[in-house]
RNA sequence: GCCGACGUAGCUCAGUGGUAGAGCAGCGGUUUCGUAAACCGCUGGCCGGGAGUUCGAAUCUCCCCGUCGGCUCCA
């Protein structure tokens, strides 16, 4: 899990026995045990910081020799710790002067640990060490009384990771571990983990034939026309809705000559994210990473009144980022995608009432799939474009906007901003707990300067104006993502790629077949996206089945029997609420047309 | 990019040095059945790519590509 690590946070003054026995403290002794086995099996091994987190606990090691962890030395490290356990190896805890404990790692030739014993607080003058067999941990504890408690821990994977989380730093190896209190709480949570899986977007993806990677474009998603149809259901959404909120679409080149990105700033500050490509010896171009600078070339296209202001310009144009190899992440972390997107001018009188405007865009969009989303305040960043005090006016501003929007949770992350300015960002969890950027409002008072953007202001003066970049779904292909996995593939009625399939009885009965097509029919003609199964010499419980795994809203079932009455009554199966009802076709069309005008969620 | 793992039929997977397999899907046939899998048969593989070791490589070694889990970075 990516937990904020503080790795000074173990060490400190002691802390006193539990009254309690928690996860948490089962879960950080599990991993103080953890790393009393891999010290016995490979001498030697510096030790860093070994905390609790969310569902598990990890250690990060550095291992004697340029020695590298496997999965296979987990399983000896695991028998190890079985050992361990069945000794009932007590934890004993000591307090020493903060000098003699630095001087008792010195001599174990534990750097990490004098390390962190030298970050910690000038008044801090002694810190407690626990002992299991033979380790010894710097940590403030408090622990279970002995191993022997331990009896539901499970090593689930080793990963590479950076000293203190810095790239610049040595790479250490992590040993990611759970914990439990008995053996079945740790059998459900894998269990949990199995559940999760079934909802993962990529499988599900392939399996509904929504979307393909192919080795030759990494990162690069294949829309199949059942994507496309989810696609353009959500583009045509919000076209439709932001035409009638003020925005006007463009359409703007997808590759532009590097002299927009130095003017826009990318060329200092994102190069390193883009394609780029020489196309003679004095041309370079580079495949847009954002929308932002074309943005500005149209605003620049002529004078404008401070009347017209806000200003907002939307767009949905593909957009390539070189994204690193090993964070592309199906539809969640990829580099073609599209995003909602609109920079709106505005003068900085206009900044917070353009920001709730936006937000409540966000509150209707996101209760539409009734998702649950936090905020989050990104900060300045190290490498920011401008000065400082217009920063802090930027944030201060924002702050104000986000406290005035009390009821929906937000964080302030320092250093979290985009280069040129500072933003809001609409964060989303997916099926296993990971969190993910989805939609994001950010203000940029550096752009519209660099690309000299004005407008006259009630007296007659040029100034300059503010820009606002937002999106709302984020990346289409990260939100689609998001919402396979939220619905676990059974999307709401108006974005099923199909929303309705017939199935005959006997597909030999010409009336039959003729009934199903007149259905099919109608229900077109109607707006609906229906179809006749096509699964010739297939039973009706096999073309049942088969519409229930791709996920088919609805599935209407006909035969002789419905012929011979001709009432015009089908019976209708509700694949996402599970069981069948009777209805008139008029009334099952009239029905389902509400269902996709209203959006309802499922 | 870094650490670890994985890559065999469209999909899910078995196969650890000696003739490439199963289920599902697909195709052909039989069946026409009332709400989550009828039956029989057939087809389908540069075993991710390249180099090496070996009499012999899906299997062992090295390099590359891709994917997965983390780290870093980010919509």
């Amino acid at each position: 899990m990516p937990e904020e690590v503080d790795d000074a946070a173990e060490a400190g003054p002691p802390l006193e026995d539990p009254v309690d026995l928690t996860l948490d403290i089962l879960r950080h002794s599990a991993a103080h045990l953890m790393a009393a086995a891999v010290c016995e099996l490979f001498p030697g091994t510096q030790y860093d910081v070994g905390p609790s987190i969310e569902d598990g606990f990890f250690y990060n090691f550095l291992l004697p020799e340029d020695r590298h962890l496997t999965d296979a030395d987990l399983a000896d490290i695991a028998a190890r710790m079985g050992e361990l356990v069945k000794r009932r190896v007590p934890y004993r805890r000591e307090v020493l002067p903060r000098d003699e404990a630095r001087r008792l790692f010195d001599e174990m030739g534990q750097k990490f640990k004098v390390a962190i014993i030298d970050r910690l607080a000038p008044d801090v003058s002694s810190v407690s060490v626990y002992r299991t067999g033979d380790f010894i941990d710097l940590c403030r504890g408090p622990h279970v009384p002995d191993s022997g408690t331990l009896t539901a821990v499970k090593l689930l994977r080793v990963a590479g990771v950076y000293w203190r989380g810095d790239e610049r730093n040595p790479q250490l190896q992590r040993v990611y571990g759970t914990a439990w209190f008995s053996p079945a709480d740790l059998a459900a949570y894998l269990d949990r983990l199995a559940e999760a899986e079934r909802r993962d977007h990529r499988r599900l993806g392939r399996e509904l034939e929504m979307f393909h990677f192919d080795a030759s474009a990494p990162g690069m998603p294949y829309w199949l026309p059942n994507g496309v149809i989810v696609l353009n259901e959500l583009i045509d959404f919000w076209r439709k809705d932001h035409r009638a909120r003020g925005y006007h679409e463009v359409m703007t080149p997808l590759i532009n000559e590097k002299v927009l990105w130095e003017t826009s700033g990318h060329w200092d500050h994102y190069r390193d994210d883009m394609f780029l490509f020489p196309v003679d010896e004095q041309t370079t171009y580079g495949l847009k990473p954002m929308n932002c600078p074309n943005a500005h070339v149209i605003y620049n296209l002529r004078r404008h009144s401070y009347r017209e202001l806000p200003l907002r310009y939307s767009d949905i144009d593909p957009l390539h980022r070189f994204e690193r190899s090993g964070t592309l992440h199906g539809l969640l972390r990829v580099r073609k995608f599209m995003q909602d997107d609109a920079h709106i001018f505005v003068t900085e009188e206009q900044i917070e009432e353009e920001y709730a405007r936006i937000l409540e865009i966000t509150r209707v969009y996101y209760g539409i799939f009734d998702l649950d989303y936090s905020l989050r305040l990104g900060t300045r960043p190290a490498d920011f474009m401008g000065d400082p005090e217009t920063w802090d006016r930027a944030e201060a501003a924002l702050l104000r906007i986000l406290e005035a929007n009390a009821g929906i949770p937000f964080t302030v992350e320092a250093g979290e901003g985009a280069f040129y300015g500072p933003k809001i960002d609409i964060l989303m969890k997916d099926a296993i707990g990971r969190s993910w950027q989805t939609g994001t409002i950010q203000l940029d008072f550096q752009q519209p300067r660099r690309f000299g953007c004005e407008y006259i202001d009630a007296s007659g003066a040029p100034r300059t104006p503010v820009t606002i970049h937002r999106v709302i779904y984020g990346s289409l292909e990260r939100f689609i993502g998001i919402l396979l996995e939220h619905f676990a593939g059974q999307l709401p009625l108006w974005l099923a790629p199909v929303q309705v399939e017939v199935v005959p009885v006997q597909d030999d009965v010409e009336a039959v077949m003729d009934c199903a097509r007149n259905l099919v029919e109608r229900l077109e003609a109607a707006g609906l996206r229906a179809a006749v199964s096509d699964s010739p010499g297939n039973r009706m419980q096999a073309r049942i089945r088969d519409a229930e795994l791709r996920k088919v809203p609805y599935v209407v079932v006909v035969g002789k029997r419905d012929v011979e009455r001709g009432d015009d009554v089908v019976t209708v199966r509700d694949t996402r609420r599970g069981g069948t009802e009777q209805r008139s076709a008029p009334d099952l069309i009239t029905l389902l047309n509400e269902e996709v005008t209203s959006r309802r969620p499922s």
